[in-house]
DNA sequence: ACAATTTATTGTATAATACAACTATATAAT
DNA sequence: ATTATATAGTTGTATTATACAATAAATTGT
């Protein structure tokens, strides 16, 4: 073992990602599953967007966002208000029961992340949400 | 906000598996994808197991690991032995193709961490593996 | 004005997964 | 001991998330 942090770290993000995956593949909360979650999610937290920015941010393909775009439209979740400056493009607007059913499955991850980490010390939660920043920011540039 | 700890937790973790679902599906090293690799990790850390285990283990279904156990022994990564004690069950062996091809991969994956982590100082790193072994082992248990 | 680029959609293919039905074996109950 | 129930693994079928390629419409650069 050549870094034993490293290698700790690697093998825990992969049980992790198999685990969390796992969870909320199962996690249908109403009408949402995780990848229409994380959609909702990056226009709860930067407001309306259109489809390429969204698979910029999700790291997806722009045909994956489009098709779950028209899903999420379907039901109702969000409208397409259209861009005036570019003709093309139009912004993913939530409309009110998306807005809804989003908080009410964020509450449910929000309760899950409670129980998950009832023992922890604030400190470490802190520390927690800290590094995973500090990780994702890194992916995404590195 | 009621906790932003908490909400912080659950937003990063949205975004990290999102990331890192996209990173590890498109790597493909050799013959491995993801979930190959996770697959032989189990049987890399824990020895020969049975597709059953693996399934809990993995939180998969065991049609999914019998097919993927099925792939990877048409690849002769692994082979099946017979456990002696129970016939309706085998062992899934690491052959030492498999062994090469798994430590290459994860050699590729090791780099990408260390990458990821330059600039992090070792504690950082040491608590980073600590919380989320922590965090994996409350999904389980939880 | 024309070529090159960009946003979004749609057609098509693939891969990972779950569930259900089945076979063979093992364990429990009477 | 016989019978019923449970378990390990496989295979058929369906769904879902995804990517890539081709396309239409609009924009930008020269």
């Amino acid at each position: 073992m050549k870094n034993p942090l490293l290698e700790k770290i690697e093998l825990e993000m992969a049980v992790l990602v198999r685990r969390v995956t796992s969870i909320t593949s199962k996690n249908k909360i109403g009408n949402l599953d995780r990848s229409a979650y994380l959609l909702l999610h990056q226009l709860s937290v930067h407001g309306p967007l259109g489809v390429k920015t969204l698979a910029d941010n999700l790291q997806l393909d722009t045909s994956t966002v489009s098709r779950q775009a028209a899903s999420l439209e379907k039901k109702g979740y969000v409208y397409k208000v259209p861009d005036h400056v570019d003709r093309r493009a139009y912004f993913l607007q939530l409309t009110e029961s998306g807005t809804e059913d989003f908080n009410e499955y964020k509450k449910a991850r929000l309760d899950r992340f409670e129980v998950l980490t009832v023992d922890w010390t604030e400190e470490e939660r802190k520390q927690f949400g800290h590094l995973l920043k500090k990780f994702n920011k890194a992916i995404l540039e590195k």
